[in-house]
DNA sequence: GCATTTTTTGACCGATTGGACAAACGTTAG
DNA sequence: CTAACGTTTGTCCAATCGGTCAAAAAATGC
């Protein structure tokens, strides 16, 4: 059987791959699955259109390959919500690792927001699979909370997905995000700026 | 001087430049600039390739025109933030009227988030001028409410950003929320549900 | 060393891209 | 009715798209 055979890869295999999927992730993120072309990753990879082809046979695979290795990292911060843990620190701890996300990998952010505004076309079964169960999962930890008058009562899916949005939009947006605040507060300081910012906004808005 | 003159309009022009921005608004928006073909566009207006450029000169003077038009729909509620009024509701009209605007106009939501998404290859200008500008005045206003101790204090930016982020979400990534809520609290309600969640956030964290 | 395998490349393919053009077709004002 | 103008289309173009293939070149095992 090949299909099912573990893949056995050498030094150069390894080496080109990790290349060409760097190269792909500036691509992706930055003109979507149809604006990139192999061409563009190719020339960006600092190889040939048939060389690159040769370690990954199709444009999708590559996106494949990313998408799985994306999901990974993305759902890292979330599993770490700890249900025994105090609601407060573990929220605060949750929106700080989300953050630092959409500072360190900004491009991996805009490869998935990508892929979810053109419909989630090549991901929607992991979304509806593995995130939907960890989300459900964590909304039933916060859900306890909220049931032992530790935090105020709120919907925690929504909790959740404006902990993303919030986060994520320095990421996503981060040209805008920016421009609008010129040069000076523009700089290295905003995301300082918005952890505080998202700090005290959601820790209040949760108050008793 | 052409360039100057108004431009005159057919009944026709005008009806079928109706429908290809129709058309192109739903391609761009699903595929981003690069993503979107003019072939597509012209099949989904009903007409032939040809045709579509005798009303469009080009790919780009189409999405030109998408995001002029755009831009003035997307600063309107925040231009309604009346200084005079009271901050919370305010702040709370301005929130419903952005989640509104996500739920009815959704495809404008994800043409801008494509766009900015891209780098705003094509409306930087805008972003650094009109938006910025309009950003800076209402920043101050909020600013203001907060030195005369009527909300809390926190970085009115960040506030904006956040409202933005937080309603814009529910457009931008609604195939995923939809399929995290599952197939029924992911129903027509969801919105409202949104709606009663972002209210309390942002008045709770808001509070002094 | 040599034979085998892995890696790289140039040339090429059919399909699709954005766009040009002239000819044909409709519409309408006089 | 007809001339002028507005509208539509078929055909064509060069460039680019994703991908193939055979052959050359480089690395590797012995």
């Amino acid at each position: 059987m090949d299909a099912a055979s573990p893949k056995r890869r050498t030094r150069i295999q390894n080496e080109r791959r990790e290349l060409i999927l760097e190269a792909a992730l500036e691509m992706f993120s930055q003109h979507g699955f149809r604006g990139a072309t192999i061409d563009g990753i190719a020339e960006a990879a600092g190889m040939s259109k048939p060389n690159l082809l040769y370690y990954f046979r199709s444009k999708e695979a590559i996106h494949v390959t990313l998408m799985q290795r994306l999901l990974e990292t993305w759902l890292a911060p979330l599993k770490e919500l700890d249900d025994a843990g105090d609601p407060f620190a573990e929220l605060s701890g949750y929106i700080r690792r989300k953050l630092e996300m959409a500072r360190d990998y900004p491009r991996e952010s805009r490869l998935f927001a990508n892929e979810i505004l053109q419909g989630a076309p090549r991901i929607m079964p992991m979304i509806e699979g593995e995130l939907k169960a960890l989300v459900d999962e964590k909304a039933a930890v916060i859900k306890g909370w909220m049931a032992a008058g530790r935090i105020a009562r709120a919907d925690p899916y929504h909790l959740i997905f404006a902990i993303w949005a919030t986060t994520q939009h320095y990421a996503d947006f981060d040209v805008q995000v920016r421009a609008v605040l010129g040069p000076q507060r523009g700089g290295d300081g905003r995301f300082d700026d918005a952890a505080r910012f998202l700090e005290q906004l959601f820790l209040n808005g949760l108050k008793l």
